[in-house]
RNA sequence: GGAGAGAUGGCCGAGUCGGUCGAAGGCGCUCCCCUGCUAAGGGAGUAUGGGGUCAAAAGCUCCAUCGAGGGUUCGAAUCCCUCUCUCUCCGCCA
């Protein structure tokens, strides 16, 4: 028996608040530039549930006359008068769930696509442009000498984009000595931090996800050409940790008194970036693969928006004992990512381009991934209820670099190790290129 | 890669030749009773999603779900097919 029931057509927005109002969804997703056709929705709705009734009924009936069938051989009875006219019944249903299919294939169809409702909070805007500065933190250097670029600064101490060229291809990079460990000390900083005193747990996932992973966190359908996927097997290389950690809790019922579950988590990351050609060519900041420490926590729906806050803040903290300028900035509802209901991008300092860019994004996805997810939580005798879902980068390691490279740099092109990173340095304080090697 | 076994409710586990099985029994958990504590005992309850009824909740009721998807049948946890995962043995291997 197949199942044909409307919780399993995998909504993503409160399937009752589009039932129940879907003008009122509309107007909202119209905050992210999004025309719902609200009408074509609550139709299909009011068509689902006279046909639904239809197709429940007719069920009730095949498995009443069903079961007389059982009661009556059972007795020893003939049994060819009750089996009479079952083939038309048979019939009916059969056309009932189909019709019941089709009209949930439009529902599917027609609310798949939804990206989540914006916070009321979230400002409004169409791009980019209108993101808002909350705030500022560091102070900009002026340097007296000529400011170089992490690609100068690095390539003299062993970043290498042609050998990654000739092992890879365009976007990837090579690192030598130094700066090889500058990103695991850098690694590993962070996990430190996050575990020594933000409270998460490190967890170690694969880097290869099947396709309902991807589904659950808003990765499928819509931004496949954004994955690598393996050829022959329905598996993608991650774009970011959020994928398997948060899927952690998909089909899960949690205990309440589990929760928060707080995990922080570095990966490789793979993206294709498939819509970008052109963009970033130059060194480190767009890369087919880089390394992320991701914060990822699952919390009670009342806590999320504290919660989102104090995980913005745990990645600032990263940038703050880095001693890193950067301003954050909330997302306006026109640039907020598919699954987010409110987001904060942090922006470091890069003297190189003199300007701010993206090395965190923390969003709060409310139930939105969790409800795609079935990620439940129960209340000690309560009913299960959905939880809320958040995470962030805490940080990009990679574009972490290359910030560091560039807002520690000296006169001389060599890099002063910041003083938190030291001790994973072994003691190194500074990074001074070499003589070039032979390669 | 080869051979075999399995997947049932929070857990363990039974489901005979398909028929009243959403599922025996046990454990756990919740509530009540009883015994002065402890231990033990008695009773009731205890999956999830959806629809209807209801102002709402409770309740009642209907539908679906026994790894997933398809099929056979008036009727499937039980039969058939495909897939996934787990376990055991062999081979290979970090």
């Amino acid at each position: 028996m197949r199942n044909l029931q409307p919780g399993n057509n995998q909504v993503m927005i409160d399937p009752k608040l589009l039932r129940t109002d879907p003008e009122g969804v509309a107007t909202i997703l119209g905050r992210r530039g999004m025309r719902l056709d609200w009408q074509t929705l609550r139709d299909c709705e009011m068509r689902r549930k006279a046909v639904q009734q239809r197709a429940e009924t007719l069920q009730a009936e095949r498995n009443a006359a069903a079961r007389r069938v059982g009661q009556a051989k059972a007795r020893g009875e003939d049994v060819a008068s009750l089996l009479a006219g079952q083939e038309r019944l048979a019939a009916d249903l059969v056309a009932a769930q189909q019709e019941l299919e089709a009209v949930l294939a439009q529902w599917r169809q027609l609310t798949e696509g939804l990206p989540n409702l914006p916070a009321d909070d979230v400002p409004d805007g169409a791009g980019e442009e209108g993101n808002v500065e909350i705030r500022r933190v560091g102070a900009i250097e002026s340097r007296a000498f000529p400011v170089r670029d992490h690609v100068d600064l690095g390539e003299r101490l062993g970043m290498d984009f042609a050998a990654a060229a000739k092992i890879a291809g365009a976007r990837f990079v090579v690192l030598n000595g130094p700066l090889a460990r500058l990103q695991r000390a850098l690694t590993q900083f962070m996990l430190d931090l996050h575990t020594g005193e933000h409270g998460y747990t490190e967890i170690y996932v694969p880097y290869m996800v099947n396709n309902e992973s991807l589904f659950g966190t808003g990765q499928l359908p819509k931004f496949a050409d954004d994955l690598f996927h393996i050829a022959g097997d329905s598996f993608a290389l991650i774009p970011t940790a959020e994928v398997p950690v948060t899927n952690m809790v998909r089909d899960a019922i949690i205990a309440g008194a589990d929760l928060p579950l707080r995990w922080v988590a570095h990966t490789p990351c793979f993206r294709s970036e498939a819509g970008s050609a052109g963009r970033d060519t130059r060194g480190m900041i767009r890369q087919h693969q880089f390394e992320k420490v991701e914060l990822v926590q699952i919390v009670d729906p009342g806590d999320s928006v504290r919660v989102h806050e104090e995980l913005t803040g745990h990645a600032e903290e990263v940038l703050k004992r880095l001693g890193l300028p950067y301003r954050v900035m909330a997302l306006c509802a026109g640039d907020l990512g598919f699954a987010s209901r409110k987001t904060y991008d942090l922006e470091v300092w890069l003297p190189g381009s003199g300007r701010y860019r993206e090395i965190s994004s923390c969003s709060n996805f409310g139930d939105f991934q969790a409800r795609r997810l079935n990620a439940r939580y129960r209340r000690a005798g309560q009913k299960p209820e959905i939880v809320h879902t958040l995470n962030g980068s805490g940080l990009a390691v990679g574009r972490t670099l290359v910030a560091v490279l560039e807002n520690y740099q000296q006169a001389d092109g060599s890099i002063r190790v910041p003083d938190v990173l030291v001790p994973y340095m072994g003691g190194l304080k500074e990074l001074a290129p070499a003589a070039p090697r032979a390669s």
